[in-house]
DNA sequence: CGTGATCACTTGATGGATCAAGTTAGGGTG
DNA sequence: CACCCTAACTTGATCCATCAAGTGATCACG
């Protein structure tokens, strides 16, 4: 334990300010999701990925890594989701190790449902109370994190085609 | 739904990262404490906030608060770290309703040992990363944010006694 | 001073996330 | 074309957070 660099007053304060916000932003979405539309907000973040892809289908893989999760969670809450009629699993015709989830009739309803709800409390929580300049500044601090706590991390930002 | 007011690309861009942050900065900061040290970020809040306490003790329920979680999640903890012989319970004299969380010897040598550790964590992951006008801005950025979701929040940035 | 309401906490049950194997499909090598 | 190795999932067990209900201490009020 060589002299462990101690954080700065400011230092301290902007961790503490982030770490609250780790913790009660997703709670806080994840109510007003649970309360409106009856999902989580990684469900959401499923179906919502899903349904800005083209035919509404994505490998299970590329799903997982756009929606921050492991494949193994992806694939319990897919089994879930499929239960209640959402997404259809299918494997991919052009390599069948590879499964294709696509969002149904139901799905495409569900995301339309709910997605107006879940933006507005993105504008409420995060976007209103931020000036301009601070929106701005919010991206470039997020990815620069993300770039050292997840350096090879799939599109932070760029939402690039796969 | 009256006309749901979407966000700009570079509103998007912000939020798809804080997002992502969201998800795997809470990531990487367990994985660390559990591989260094066998501990949850939140048993580390824990101990480490009754570490800076005077006579090392916290009523349970300024504790939960401090920490950001709640009474019955923090009870669940706190049991688990007596058993590992970190913290002790006793009821409040003053009044047999709270109970007050002391950090034992053991305890006390626990954030010791896993503190350097933690602080270079998040150096590496938040701090160095930023520039410093940065590190202002996420201080500004997250009280802002805190302010909306939580408004009677604790203490956002100010960590006045108790 | 006793009765009801409230507060601080605890406990048990439920649901979801994580981890470790297991399974199936393709690619590579002889 | 047999063999093995890896890649893309899936599944089951375990752990933890959350929710609901319960307990005991104190306060308010008559």
């Amino acid at each position: 334990m060589d002299a462990p660099r101690w954080l700065t007053e400011e230092e301290q304060e902007a961790w503490m300010a982030l770490v609250s916000v780790l913790v009660r932003l997703p709670a806080a979405l994840d109510r007003q999701l649970q309360r409106d539309a009856g999902i989580s907000h990684f469900e959401y973040q499923v179906l919502a990925m899903l349904s800005t892809s083209p035919e509404r289908t994505m490998r299970m893989s590329d799903l997982a890594e756009t929606a921050d999760g492991s494949l193994s969670r992806l694939s319990h809450v897919v089994s879930r989701l499929e239960k209640r009629g959402w997404i259809r699993r299918s494997p991919d015709p052009a390599d069948g190790r590879y499964t294709l989830a696509t969002l149904t009739e139901g799905g495409w309803d569900k995301v339309v449902a709910s997605a107006p709800g879940h933006v507005e409390a993105v504008r409420d929580f995060v976007i209103d109370p931020l000036t301009k300049p601070q929106v701005r500044q919010l991206r470039d601090i997020g990815r620069r994190i993300l770039n050292t706590v997840d350096p090879d991390g799939s599109c932070p930002g760029s939402p690039a085609g796969r």
